[in-house]
DNA sequence: ATTCTCACTTGTATAATACAAGTATATACT
DNA sequence: AGTATATACTTGTATTATACAAGTGAGAAT
């Protein structure tokens, strides 16, 4: 009876297989995945520390941070001493990372627009709201 | 003004983050990703050469081998012999192969179930409808 | 003041992947 | 028939994203 259970089973084990696929081997534009989602971030929820990051992305801490250097190395992000904590760091975008990750959106933003080019707009619009809530589901799923 | 486009966008960078967090670290039941892939595909599609498979997946013919020759030495599936092919094979399902394949699919289908546990009948549905359609534009839209 | 916690970095291991080279079989072309 | 080319698969090697563990230095709590 859970016949749509299976289905979305099935079919998100061969997405996150397919993505993997296309964003990590074949990328697209000159952003990996992570540095693509870290840059996305800070774009949208302002500057950050690899701590509140590395939560957010469910990622070691150590992942976030060696990313964050990768990222600051390439001067997309700027690094700012947190001014009432020694420890923290804070991670601002450049304009430069503005605009390579603009670039990137666009080219992402394409390519799917591409794939959904027979889906109606009634279509697409639910899907990006589902997709949306699901992504919420699973953030409250995780455990901590 | 494509909005949808915006959105279904990102909501798939952050899905594919997390899904890849939970599928390969916090593995689901023993199999990991590309294990179970294997496996269901063989299960659904009946028994299938490296080659096939690789091609279904999009995956070097390399990867595949190493994935196939996994599968095999934990005796979940076993390779045939081509009648007319002396170079190719076929891996099939074992009965082992099966079994753990099932009851990795029931942990991962409570998995999600239990996130789309407030999610209403139709919504459920059309998810899945709707992720079906657009891994198959994926498949379309991918460079041979 | 000492101990504990926290933000971050660095070291090391693992897993999934690609690409390149190798092997053996099959097919095609004189 | 004989040689060249293509194909199915394996194995070697490098890369990348990740986790976990250990380290450093700064705050917080007792």
């Amino acid at each position: 009876m859970d016949h749509s259970i299976d289905v979305i089973e099935l079919e998100m084990a061969i997405l996150v297989r397919r993505l993997v696929s296309m964003t990590t081997y074949r990328k697209i534009g000159n952003l990996d995945r992570s540095a693509y989602l870290l840059l996305h971030q800070i774009a949208s929820h302002g500057s950050a520390g690899v701590k509140a990051l590395s939560d957010e992305f469910h990622l070691d801490i150590s992942t976030v941070s060696r990313q964050a250097a990768a990222l600051e190395q390439k001067g997309y992000v700027k690094r700012i001493p947190d001014p009432v904590d020694g420890r923290a760091y804070s991670l601002e975008m450049t304009d430069m990372g503005e605009e390579v990750l603009n670039e990137n959106k666009q080219a992402r933003q394409e390519s799917i627009g591409k794939m959904l080019s027979a889906w109606s707009d009634g279509e697409r619009v639910i899907f990006g709201e589902l997709l949306r809530k699901f992504n919420a589901a699973i953030h409250e799923e995780i455990p901590e």
